[in-house]
RNA sequence: GCGCCCAUGGCUCAGCUGGAUAGAGCGCCAGACUACGAAUCUGGAUGUCGCAAGUUCGAAUCUUGCUGGGCGCACCA
């Protein structure tokens, strides 16, 4: 709808300027949008007053030419009007609105997909934890946010990877691979004085214990360095064995791990150095190799192989960016937890290094999720291994209330998670008013069924019967659906889909309480079946997306 | 010290990429089930959009400077 009015629009100014009656200017991008006020219409514009300046004239006189020049062949423009500075507000048919149930019917489950994405590859690389641990209650935020937007930009029609990086070379693992060591040898009767930096939570403990059922003692006299890079990748794999479970019971799946450790045996990292020191971005100090970021903005040059010979974490995440983009994808997103923003400049300086743009690679921050029992906060420390786990949140709230909870704000703004509201099945828990919504449309038409009411055939219904202005409203705000899905998917803000489904739900749950669905007039009430049919359509829609579930009973 | 992010009713947050009278939820007050599900709805009170300038027809939104908070500033990942 928006677009039909941008281009009736477009049109209107062509018109103008070919008959002379302001100068050919550089058409600025058109707004058209839904005003606060109903008053002001269904859509304004501001296009008169964006041309005002350019063409150097009055924005009110601007709006009249463009509106004398405005061709709706179809008439679905009822009234239009100038207002204030030079807004252009227009009224829609009342009988197009009465056409949205069965718009949204036609599509059903495929209402609010675009095509905006036109086939684009686009990988998401999200959650990415090393495997030292089970994932805690931070990751399940971006693991969330990530899964969500693939699930959108897939509705918006691109072509859709996603990964995990498996951080699995480097001291994290080795670190690990120690505190295995020091358990197993405690699990022996040996005495051990545990190092500061090791991982201190009881899985570690279960780890070693089955080493010792399955291979016995024999490492107790074997070669340390050896014994550790062994009991790194036991370890290592026995925890990603794991969060691949917790992350499926989440609703999280990837299409590829990519394993660091394979980028190395591939040699992807060294070669690519090579490579990049013959261009000139990197040079030597004679013990450590430097790559110039400075030369594209950051604000100092960074280290890619230490003095000891090793490349750093940098180092790999250059080769591993360069992989992704030779895979063939038009846009790569990233999604960061947000301590790790200043390691951005560093890596869009690689890009650039690496001949692609900057917008080519997409940051999300995702920030800390602050988390809360009953207003009181609870500690979190990976290392010392008191953290609550994904599991036990999972275990303790449920799947879709711990998902919408972690998408009710914007992914850059802080998030307090108190465990207790979310378990609470009340109103305090938003989830339960949107699923509440649906529930309440199946029931509706189960009793209708019981009374004897079919579901109609919509092609059939006659929707004018569709006139209080609690209908409008909720055809206006189902055609918003897509525009809506469109504005999400180009900001990549997963958020503004459960905002959407709450004044959804909202108008849904008004109108239910007010009216009856089922009433003496057979033609109204089909109309109202089919209302409502589609409302729950976007409803189990959009909760799809988000990967909550639309019961049908609660 | 330098850099990034944030600051909107008592609390938690939206605000559609600069639009018209700044909105929800929670909490508070008063109401609605002989009705398709009250996990719902209806009505009411609450604001110097941190402060101060600037940009323009128009600023919560963009610029700059302050104040206050979070996070970074590794040859860790």
């Amino acid at each position: 709808m928006k677009q039909r009015l941008i281009q009736f629009i477009q049109g209107a100014v062509n018109a103008c300027v070919e008959k002379n009656l302001f100068e050919p200017v550089e058409l600025p991008r058109i707004e058209v949008e839904v005003p606060a006020n109903p008053e002001h219409g269904d859509y304004a514009s501001n296009a008169a007053m964006m041309l005002a300046s350019l063409a150097r004239q009055n924005p009110r006189k601007i709006a009249q030419m463009i509106l004398e020049n405005l061709s709706d062949p179809e008439g679905i423009i009822t009234s239009t009007q100038i207002a204030g500075p030079g807004f252009i507000n227009f009224f829609i048919s009342d009988t197009l609105w009465r056409q949205v149930p069965k718009n949204v019917l036609d599509a059903g489950d495929q209402y609010g997909c675009l095509s905006t994405g036109a086939g684009k590859k686009v990988q998401v690389e999200f959650v990415s934890a090393n495997p030292t641990g089970p994932l805690h209650i931070g990751h399940a935020r971006g693991a969330v946010v990530g899964d969500v937007l693939a699930n959108l930009l897939q509705r918006s029609g691109y072509a859709v990877s996603r990964e995990y990086y498996i951080n699995d070379a480097g001291n994290q693992m080795n670190n690990l691979g120690i505190s295995v060591l020091h358990r197993y040898r405690e699990c022996l009767g040996e005495k051990t004085a545990f190092p500061e930096t090791g991982y201190r939570g009881d899985y570690i403990r279960q780890i070693s214990a089955d080493i010792v059922k399955k291979e016995g003692p024999r490492y107790l006299t074997a070669d340390e360095g050896q014994t550790v890079s062994y009991f790194n990748a036991i370890a290592g794999a026995a925890i990603l064995e794991e969060i691949k479970q917790d992350l499926k019971d989440f609703g999280v799946t990837f299409d590829h791990y990519f394993s660091e450790k394979q980028l190395y045996e591939s040699d992807g990292v060294t070669g690519l150095l090579a490579d990049l020191q013959k261009k000139g971005f990197i040079y030597s100090d004679g013990e450590t190799l430097w790559f110039k970021t400075t030369d594209f903005g950051d604000e100092k040059d960074r280290v890619v192989i230490r003095k000891n010979g090793e490349p750093t974490y940098f180092a790999a995440d250059i080769a591993y960016h360069k992989n992704k983009f030779s895979r063939g994808f038009d846009l790569l997103i990233d999604i960061w937890g947000a301590d790790h923003h200043g390691y951005m400049p560093r890596l869009w300086a690689a890009i650039e290094a690496l001949g692609h743009k900057r917008d080519d690679l997409k940051i999300i921050l995702v920030q800390l999720v602050n988390l809360l029992r009953a207003g009181e906060p609870v500690a979190m420390s990976t290392r010392s291994g008191e953290f609550v786990t994904l599991r036990e949140v999972l275990d303790e709230v449920g799947r879709d209330a711990a998902r919408y909870n972690f998408l009710m704000r914007r992914s850059d703004s802080h998030l307090d998670f108190d465990l207790e509201v979310a378990k609470k099945q009340s109103n305090e828990n938003p989830v339960y008013y949107v699923q509440y919504a649906h529930a309440r449309i199946c029931s509706i038409i189960r009793m209708a069924a019981e009374r004897g009411i079919a579901m109609p055939e919509y092609r059939d219904v006659d929707t004018d019967p569709l006139s209080l202005p609690e209908e409008k409203a909720l055809m206006k705000m189902m055609a918003r659906y897509p525009e809506m899905l469109d504005g999400a998917a180009q900001s990549l803000e997963v958020h503004r889909i459960t905002f959407y489904l709450n004044d959804l739900a909202a108008l849904l749950h008004s109108y239910y309480n007010k009216n009856k669905v089922m009433t003496d007039n057979a033609g109204l009430t089909s109309a109202r079946l089919v209302l409502v049919e589609a409302v729950r359509v976007i409803l189990a829609n959009a909760l799809g997306i988000l990967g909550v579930a639309a019961p049908e009973k609660m």
